[in-house]
DNA sequence: GCTGATCGTCAGTGATACTGACTATCTGTG
DNA sequence: CACAGATAGTCAGTATCACTGACGATCAGC
């Protein structure tokens, strides 16, 4: 049976999600995968370019393009890092952390809705189990 | 806190299961996609490949291609369906048949080993809850 | 002060999926 | 029966995405 298949699951999830998400935040101007650079940057301090791009799980290489778009919005700004030249550390804008609040609060509701068949318990055990399973590897 | 999005958690599950399960599969010169084609196929009747497409969620022209390749392994055949001329009914092999069954040997392996850290009880919730999630669009 | 490693960048590549157009065929209307 | 519109499969072109490999700049250890 296909749809006892964890691939087929994952994928179309995945993809459902996406989509909704997208279509939500595009009033933004914002696609999923920024938001969450946003989301990855929003923490205490500012992170080089490598390090947002491995908390976030994509390659440095496809984190020069995140950056660069979001630069060009005015949500971030590439500066030097004082202890390492090698390095651009990424700080939000004032207009980014704006954009970043309203996007979480999107994101929120875009999964609410897209969860709605679930109740709320068994949202948090979704994504338990998820995370569980992802902690190992 | 990126590890409660549920975009992040699908995608990044989606793409480590993808990728084990293409490992496990690449010994019988099957991918996950190919996998999944043959187990719409291997039903009561052939289908046509939009049937097979529309099962899988996929677009029918992608399907061309996966159809091709099945068909150059030697494991689906083409034939004309009697009843309406346009389209092409898709058959098994017997040879794709035995590929199936090895395959999904196979891919019920990969999910053990992938969902490892889960119980049998906690990844039939898990795989129950994708389900729901999903059937409501 | 050198050697090897790391960071950001860029060009090129491969996988995936889609749109639009085309042919052949079917269906329904008159 | 004839014709219009819809549908199946195919193909070319396009967009997105992520990766590899290379490069210059910089750092760290000996």
């Amino acid at each position: 049976m296909l749809a006892d298949r964890l691939g087929y699951l994952l994928k179309h999830a995945q993809s459902a999600f996406a989509e909704r998400s997208a279509a939500a935040l595009a009033p933004l101007g914002l696609t999923g995968r920024e938001l969450a650079v946003l989301t990855v940057l929003g923490g205490s301090e500012a992170l080089a370019q490598q390090q947002a791009a491995s908390r976030l799980g994509v390659d440095r290489t496809t984190m020069v393009a995140l950056v660069d778009a979001l630069e060009a919005k005015g949500l971030v700004r590439r500066g030097p890092d004082p202890v390492d030249r090698r390095r651009n550390l990424v700080h939000l804008t004032e207009r980014g952390r704006e954009l970043l609040d309203e996007g979480s609060r999107i994101h929120a509701e875009a999964e609410r809705t897209f969860l709605a068949a679930l109740t709320a318990d068994e949202v948090s055990q979704l994504k338990s189990l998820l995370r569980r399973a992802l902690e190992v590897r």
